[in-house]
DNA sequence: TTGAAAGCGCTAACAG
DNA sequence: CTGTTAGCGCTTTCAA
């Protein structure tokens, strides 16, 4: 069943049921309801393809996202999808499970289909991609972790700041000896905490010690043995900063299975605010990260883009934030309550 | 830049150029070699659209959840998203967040798309939109929590039965006043588990208050306002089974804020064995939902049915078992490791 | 094995 | 305001 049915049975031609869907304004109101009530009767839906086929559009944006599993992409991915939801879009999203294979399956498929917008996790993706995407002249948003120079919008935060935030809220407790869980160090995000938490330390005339810094994988697998290993240095560290809090999560574990306490043997802060944080015991001090506003700008950028049709490449800053809770033992944290 | 650029600049027809593209086996090898060659060369990659509008055929399949945020439905959707993957199929991840409004968009517009195939979480899904489903024709599988009379395949979990498992070991542990926060009880998922518990009680000759049953509305935060009205009663509960991990970690957060522990002063079991329930404190006794291996489970049926064309309605029941750790106070958790 | 040509269902330019 | 018609890019039948 086509709209040449729906034109047949309602005595007009293709072109009026065209226009009914398309522009509405241009036919007469009697016209237009009694061939919508047809449309109903038949229970007629415009084909998609035909459509797309002529408009070029598709209504569909992607978000892509290193791993679904970790709640602070899906804060993103509802942002993100609010925004599409309102403008009458739908969100395709694309879990690339920190595999550049699958990512790139993705960027493949992606252009394949045509999408009219994407929107990714910057410091992810694989350079080669970003450049398909700007070769497919595919308009195109990354949330990242710094300022870069590409051809994209960007919403960003500053994450060697936080980094600094965190070791440095753990150096004003008195604390010494801080070590490192870091992220998957191929992701620019995980180098930049990295780099935030050796500044802070060299700034205030601290050290590291090479044997802490140990990288995480960004699993909570990863964090806990991470952690473990930290434990069975000769030296064992009086803090950890965790690059994320997922991470942080497995990290806190381990430490509680070795019988010790957190934060006074132990302090730990992590990275994100994940919605899980405040409901560790002890709750979790953290960098906020906000994720759903990112989400939100991310997609507002995008459909400037998309809808002017121009390549006006803008840059969002947004800042992060220290969220003292329990784990760090700063006394500031001690009632808090329901993270907030 | 299309497939008659490509016939122009091979020397071949268009006819020749499509047939490279979807049934090789028909062209010799050399002009095959050839023209795989020139479009290497110019970077073409077919359109989608020209090819779903002659084939009917998308290569997508969606999968509905109620809420991306919690866990377990993403635990599922990674299920989903390796088979498809392998299949050489796309997954279109539509979240619902548990709006009737939102679904039926979704379906309205997979309708429209004309997705492959559907995977979508029953019980949650309003039975207009799955009359919808069936009248499109539409291959779809159900993940449930019973088995119905539906025209789709099933992957079900006996839901009323591990109900009847977590509150029966409460049970066991000398437990007798124990109180249940429920999901949403418009979704047969939650009729199923409070009908389990209060069906625990019962077989024991023990019983429940009214006010002891209050729906935590399948968030964090539900979980842990009505764990504080639990708490404000008269007689207080000394157990909880709580219809999902989710809600008990909202729980749990206010018990410990109340300043009692759990699982001395309540006992807390949980339903899922959401990927957090593990690293809880302490750690969440629960009910394990195979959630990654339904996921695989559904995807499989659902390409049963794309593949055959037939509409061999199958069902597979996968049990839950119970999971014992620390939070209901049974010593057998005491020395649980890392939820294992 | 290859080519010519007829659609797939829809949109929009153009003509009335 | 409405109708006629030429595509959009591809697949596939039919003929060579």
């Amino acid at each position: 069943m086509n709209i040449r049915d729906v034109a047949k049975r309602a005595g007009v031609s293709v072109a009026t049921v065209s226009r009914v869907l398309n522009h509405p304004d241009q036919v007469t109101e009697k016209t237009r309801d009694h061939i919508h009530e047809i449309m109903k009767e038949m229970d007629y839906t415009p084909n998609w393809f035909a459509r797309g086929l002529n408009l070029n559009r598709t209504g569909l944006i992607a978000l892509m996202v290193p791993n679904i599993i970790n709640p602070i992409y899906t804060e993103i991915a509802k942002g993100v999808e609010e925004i599409a939801h309102s403008k009458g879009y739908s969100t395709f999203l694309c879990n690339s499970e920190d595999s550049i294979k699958k990512e790139s399956d993705y960027i493949e498929m992606l252009t394949h289909r045509k999408v009219d917008g994407l929107i990714f996790i910057g410091g992810h993706l694989d350079p080669t991609l970003m450049e398909r995407i700007e070769k497919n002249q595919l308009p195109a948003v990354m949330i990242g972790s710094i300022q870069g120079d590409w051809k994209f919008s960007q919403v960003y935060s500053d994450f060697f700041d936080g980094a600094q935030k965190a070791t440095g809220h753990l150096i004003e407790s008195g604390i010494k000896n801080i070590a490192h869980i870091s992220g998957d160090l191929r992701f620019i995000e995980s180098q930049e905490k990295l780099k935030g938490y050796k500044a802070a330390l060299e700034n205030t005339g601290l050290t590291w010690e090479d044997q802490w810094i140990i990288s995480g994988d960004d699993s909570i697998e990863g964090g806990y043995l991470a952690a473990k290993r930290l434990l069975r240095l000769d030296k064992i560290p009086e803090a950890i900063f965790v690059a994320n809090d997922w991470m942080a999560f497995g990290a806190m574990d381990a430490i509680k299975t070795e019988g010790l306490k957190i934060p006074n043997d132990i302090a730990i802060v992590g990275f994100d605010n994940n919605r899980m944080s405040a409901l560790m015991d002890p709750k979790l001090t953290t960098i906020q990260l906000p994720a759903y506003r990112m989400g939100l700008t991310a997609c507002r950028l995008l459909f400037d883009e998309i809808e002017s049709g121009a390549e006006n490449r803008t840059s969002i800053y947004l800042p992060v934030t220290l969220k003292v809770r329990q784990s760090c033992g700063h006394v500031s944290g001690i009632k808090t309550i329901f993270g907030e």
